[in-house]
DNA sequence: AATGAATGAGCGTTCATTCAT
DNA sequence: TATGAATGAACGCTCATTCAT
């Protein structure tokens, strides 16, 4: 593969030296993580994103040599989104209460939505190569049992089964705010309704 | 598309009208249910299906003009087998337990997916064309609202709005049951409590 | 890579089953060897086979699912010209002169580029994958050896060192031939001359 | 091409006027070189002569307006390297017997590969423009006629014929060389026994 | 009716070269 | 002048779909 070429050049995205550059790479990330969040890393094309963020197709190469680090970088740079707002709704969850909790991840899931982090639609997407998705998945199931065990002495045996759940309750809140504005509060307030019971 | 040809001609599938190509029918609608619930309808190709279901390519497409078309008729198929189901829960809803309602509910989705039901999966493909998909999603949440106005003398305000959540928990259990074979039973079993939670 | 989208196909080239297809494999194959004798295998690309053998793009790709298995196609089809034109040489090498076995062994690179055989222009692309070219490296160096230990009862010990070199005299028959059309002749008795006496 | 600009601007190198620039110049000459030897003309990307020789790619092109004047250069400026050497045996023939000259060839090519001088590799690199290949090709067969007429009264009618043939011997040296490291000498010896034997 | 060959737009990616700071 | 960003044609390859036998 790309070792043909050269072993010297990493498949990772080379960062920008001028300011220029920068701009571009931010306006490069933002257009991908909407599309993303969109249509899904399969359905959207290299070509769609230098166009939407009016980049010739060269220069996107030049900072993200493959969709797939493409996608990566969004991961690794929102990645820390997610765990920091799990990590800061686990600091809280000993006082909490079940509603609380609720809605602080809604919450945190709408914030990720604004930041454009699109972590939640990329993080199961199938790629070989990237251990970085699985790290990600299994940082954030670690917070979720944290959360899920919060106050008790022990932490219940179906802990991980019950951390997919909430993991899949999350992605749900996720896709639910993007498919109907209109109803979006309202879906937004059932989801977290359902997310406090599972907690309760 | 093919609409430039003739207008006269519907984007239909073709009925066969011998043994033979109603069983290579068969094969072709197996298959390719097979393949779109394993991964996706956009993961998958038109050659693909026809070699893993011994068709000539040019005899896919005699039965199914296209893509689109084929997922229609597993959607118009396999519908009535989610619409039944649900009108069946629906039908005792009156004087079942929130627990049994979402033990059937989850059910239904076990046995969708053991007839190769591929209703769910494909459901919000997103493509131009064909109202079925819609129609479906509507026959659906019509059945659900249903299920959580049980009981009641007037239906809540919200019902809309709640039966779009049980859709996707409906959706989350199939997604649960394909990925981890190890948990299947378990993440089954947790969804079921929170689905009846939901309807508590 | 191949892997990811089926198993099932190997990464070989597939057998047309019309006569339609088979003319065209024909044209493509006699295309491609010409094009790779003429500029080499890396210089030469798939759209120019595509277009000087008037077939469509995916049509090449059909029957041959990359460039790398369109130039094994030719090395296996034409391998055997080489091997068995060595053979015919190795047979009668007992009692021929060192003039009549260069006379042998360059009228048979004058054959192969008459059959349109590339085999000596691709045996030392270098492509991952495929042993085929190492095979086929071995089985022209294993006759060049038993040529030039011809009459003698204990072969030399240098002699898969005059092995390689003997090779690539033969190569440079290959290229001398094709460069200069005026002088081809005078060229070919000078490189005869000069094998014979290195097998003197 | 670059020609489609300005008729004005010759397609030729920058001569760099302060010792900055002339070592890189000398850098990117040396890490030209030794990819031009390693991987051939076509096979070397211009991006790549840049990092190896830690070069902007924009001074890359400040001094060499093309790849192709990029090899002219090196052409040009190890052209004497190979005519000067071959000048100094042609000096020497008269009284050398063949073996001594064959020695003397094959040191030569040795000593190129040790100055970097790609010569050999790029003289029939087939790219448009630059008449300078033809000359370097004309004057290392005048002198390569010189060397086989040497001590001859008249020269013989196919002096030409037989000094491209001697260069391609040259070519092979060089191939020889580069490709097995372990064979090396051995492999030198035979060919300069076959150069002695062509010269003989 | 059945089959497999043909088609071509489009995809991810590369690379020589030019532009702007 | 030096640098790195920008450009876009071209490449190898895929795939939904149509054609011809």
């Amino acid at each position: 593969m790309s070792s043909q070429k050269s072993m010297a050049l990493p498949d990772a995205a080379v960062a920008p030296k001028r300011q220029r550059g920068r701009d571009r790479v931010e306006a490069i990330l933002a257009t991908a993580s909407d599309l993303f969040s969109e249509k899904g890393f399969d359905a959207v094309t290299m070509t769609e994103i230098a166009q939407r963020s009016s980049t010739a197709i060269g220069s996107l190469y030049r900072f993200f040599p493959t969709k797939e680090v493409l996608a990566g970088v969004l991961l690794q740079r929102y990645g820390s989104h997610v765990t920091d707002g799990l990590d800061a709704i686990v600091a809280g969850a000993g006082t909490a209460s079940a509603r609380d909790i609720a809605a602080s991840l809604v919450g945190l899931v709408r914030d990720l939505q604004t930041e454009r982090s699109v972590v939640l639609p990329l993080i199961d997407v199938q790629n070989d190569g990237i251990a970085l998705r699985q790290a990600l998945r299994d940082a954030m199931r670690e917070r979720l049992e944290k959360i899920l065990a919060r106050g008790r002495t022990t932490p219940p045996a179906d802990g991980s089964t019950r951390a997919i759940v909430l993991l899949h309750l999350l992605k749900m809140a996720w896709a639910l705010a993007l498919a109907a504005p209109s109803l979006r509060d309202a879906l937004e307030r059932e989801v977290e309704g359902l997310i406090a019971s599972y907690l309760g």
